[in-house]
DNA sequence: AGCACGCCGACT
DNA sequence: GTCGGCGTGCTC
């Protein structure tokens, strides 16, 4: 037998243990057709079943005897540039994921069906809609009214509103498919499988002016045009509080690289900041904006991505999916708000968008520039230690003087009787600002916080039947719901272990909506948070109403501490300050402060000076004293000196394990002898330190116990080569059956 | 992880 | 007899 020609090929959908290159023999009629980056069919396994895979690389082969070969190649080239090749070769390294793991993240779903053919990971979602006449809906709805409740709701919703997605009615009549079904047996209504999101529609806007920079905008804007033109790759911290002028720093820099003929990526933390970005870079760049996020359809994000590649957009707004955008020439990524946790993924890849950005800037000789008014400590440190190029925008140029901080001692509040979670003196200012027709936000730090049903005798609590936490209560349809694994019941009307009257506690938005009505009765109040805001677009509807009608007072949760510009609030109220300080990770710190920063500055951007009420039981905590001055430096200098004595990042790395299974003595085990082996291969090396093993901040999930390792290191090679070998051992042993593990560096939650 | 192969118990 | 339970080993 000759040489062969043969490929080394990733193949999709196995697990982390077995992802490795597998040598597949290249059939003559494929060998002009594949190349580096090409997809292909391959059998794979015992069964031989057929599986996705991708050419990593070719070789010749003397022994082909154990080979099989390739069957067919899916595509007229390859799928993946050679960047997109060493990125996903990158991250399978740095984040502990399997080859097509990365791929997923980097290319759009659409990809997986374009042909028709194959349907994979084809999202849809079941709608019902009504196909009698509304009356007659009603009328079988009466009819059912005992015999069978549940369709007599479901009927009820759909008579309403013409057409209701499944998961709504899930969600208000707590119906499963099957009443649906019936009803739809009796010829009421038809079900229907949507794809899962509507093309949401973008404002675009005339074309501009070009923009006159103030002093320091234009320092910063020379500065990184400087760096953009070094000719290598460069990173930069633009540290300047919201209302600075950083987009505007932005749009001039990227109108440069565009001269230049590069292209560039923004980022921002949330889909609902988009929108406003979008019109703006759209009044700059016209019909070379794309956006990308993971609320466009399919098409539309298949489309986009096209359009991107194709070389046709110069700019793409988006979340941190966009960071994988095929931009040609890139010039540059920016990063806003880079201090959110929305940029880090909690699945797999999970993968940290600054690093991510980080690679492709390198590759790209393209600069990276981090933008925030509360950077993380990490990045704050790298610019003091001149990693990245440090540019100050302060506040002074438009003026406005930082709002009156007022801190409301909630244990006196307590003291004097008032156990509402609106304190006297925000009840004051609200009062004042009722009075002048101006306007308030009051911002519910929900980190943490829930509504929870409890007896008010025996103090029994309603916990998940499959995960170990406490279910949310939701008024809006009188149930109670997971929050992890999505069961949903309806609350018992008595405490079924002593009869006794049920509780509502916690802080949540209806919840603080009530007090406020009790203590303003009439009062008008714009609610956002999850419940209000599911829909699409409806977060948008939602601020035009406040702005537009100037209701007296808009509640929400984290959603209104961003992108709020509204010149007639003069108040913001901080319900409880405390609520994310004390969940033990490590960034819990930096989040309240950047939190309460942001909600402050929000007060006070027209004419009028702007006042803030932080309720808080910890009046002296350093934390909400020095976010209260809106003093970052000073909360840096401490909150460094705090990560040096944890061994956390910027200091070190952690490195969390997470084993997890249904034999919760099993998991405990496993985490156990994981940390041997550890502790082993890690034997003289004083700078690494194993923790563990604790339960997971929620024991038991979906039915799954949890137990985690941190390992405190410095993120080498040396180090990941070991996390990877140690979790590919655990994972082959036959002892860990029925045990999955998973690593997730600086890992948020 | 997913899947076939194989070696034991309950039942036609 | 034989159908199918799940324990075990392997994936080019």
């Amino acid at each position: 037998m000759g040489e062969a020609f043969v490929a080394k090929i990733a193949v999709s959908s196995i697990s982390y243990g077995v992802d490795r290159p597998y040598t597949y023999i290249v059939p003559d009629e494929l060998q002009t057709l594949l190349s580096v980056g090409s997809r292909v069919v391959v059998p794979f396994g015992r069964s031989n079943g057929k599986k996705e895979g991708i050419i990593l690389g070719f070789d010749t082969a003397e022994n082909t005897e154990n080979l099989k070969q390739i069957e067919s190649s899916l595509d007229d080239g390859p799928i993946l540039t050679d960047e997109q090749m060493k990125l996903a070769m990158w991250m399978r390294d740095r984040f502990f994921c399997t080859f097509y793991d990365a791929v997923h993240a980097m290319l759009p779903i659409g990809i997986w069906f374009k042909n028709g053919s194959k349907r994979i990971g084809d999202k849809t979602s079941a709608w019902v809609v009504l196909t009698a006449d509304a009356e007659k809906a009603l009328e079988e709805a009466q009819l059912k009214g005992r015999k069978a409740p549940k369709q007599a709701d479901v009927l009820r919703l759909v008579a309403e509103f013409g057409e209701v997605s499944f998961e709504e009615i899930k969600y208000f009549t707590g119906a499963s498919m099957q009443t649906v079904r019936a009803i739809e047996k009796q010829g009421l209504v038809a079900v229907e499988r949507r794809e899962e999101y509507r093309r949401p529609e973008y404002e675009y806007a005339p074309p501009a002016e070009d923009l006159t920079l103030n002093e320091t905008q234009e320092r910063a804007y020379e500065g990184l045009t400087e760096l953009s033109e070094s000719g290598s790759a460069q990173a930069a911290l633009v540290f300047g509080v919201t209302g600075s002028g950083k987009t505007a720093v932005y749009i001039n820099l990227i109108k440069k690289l565009k001269e230049r003929g590069r292209g560039a990526i923004v980022l921002v933390p949330e889909i609902a900041l988009t929108p406003q970005l979008v019109y703006i870079f759209s009044s700059h760049f016209g019909d070379e904006v794309a956006v990308l996020h993971s609320a466009l359809s399919i098409g539309e994000r298949y489309d986009e991505w096209k359009r991107i590649r194709s070389g046709g957009v110069r700019v793409v707004v988006g979340t941190r999916t966009a960071v994988f955008a095929p931009v040609k020439d890139l010039g540059a990524i920016i990063i806003d708000e880079e201090q959110e946790h929305t940029y880090k993924s909690g699945s797999a890849p999970r993968y940290h968008t600054r690093d991510v950005a980080k690679f492709r800037c390198s590759y790209n000789n393209a600069l990276l520039v981090l933008g925030s008014a509360t950077p993380a400590i990490e990045s704050m440190k790298n610019a003091l230690d001149g990693k990245y190029k440090l540019f100050t925008l302060d506040k002074r140029f438009n003026e406005q003087e930082l709002p009156n901080v007022m801190i409301a001692d909630m244990r006196r509040e307590l003291k004097n009787g008032n156990g509402t979670s609106i304190s006297s003196l925000l009840a004051e200012e609200i009062g004042k600002n009722l009075e002048r027709g101006e306007q308030s936000i009051l911002f519910i730090n929900r980190r943490g916080a829930a509504s929870v049903v409890i007896c008010g005798e025996c103090g029994h609590t309603f916990i998940c039947p499959s995960c170990s936490v406490s279910m949310t209560y939701h008024s809006a349809n009188n149930r109670m719901m997971c929050h992890y694994c999505g069961h949903c019941e309806s609350v018992a009307e008595h405490c079924p272990e002593c009869g006794g009257t049920l509780k509502f506690m916690g802080a949540g938005t209806q919840k603080v909506e009530e007090e406020l009505k009790n203590l303003f009765p009439g009062i008008g109040v714009v609610r956002m948070d999850f419940d209000t805001v599911s829909h699409t677009r409806s977060h948008e509807k939602l601020l035009n109403r406040f702005r537009d009608e100037k209701v007296p007072v808009l509640l929400g949760t984290q959603m209104v501490t961003k992108g709020l510009d509204f010149e007639n609030v003069t108040l913001i109220g901080v319900i409880s300050a405390d609520q994310s300080l004390y969940s033990n990770d490590y960034r819990a710190h930096e989040r309240t402060f950047s939190l309460i920063t942001q909600v402050v500055g929000r007060a006070g951007r027209g004419q009028k000076k702007g006042r803030a009420v932080i309720q808080t039981f910890t009046p002296h905590n350093e934390v909400i004293e020095l976010a209260s001055q809106q003093d970052y430096m000073k909360f840096f200098d401490r909150e460094l000196e705090i990560r040096k004595l944890l061994g956390c990042p910027p200091i070190a790395d952690i490195i969390m394990l997470k084993v997890s299974g249904n034999d919760e003595r099993k998991a405990l085990t496993g985490c156990m002898k994981l940390k041997n082996s550890f502790m082993y291969y890690f034997k003289g090396e004083s700078a690494v330190k194993v923790l563990g093993p604790a339960p997971a901040r929620i024991l038991k999930m979906s039915n799954k116990y949890r137990y985690q390792l941190s390992i405190s290191c410095k993120n080498t090679k040396k180090v990941r080569d070991i996390v990877a070998f140690v979790m590919r051992e655990f994972l082959r042993d036959k002892e860990n059956r029925g045990l999955t593990v998973i690593a997730d560096v600086n890992p948020d939650e």
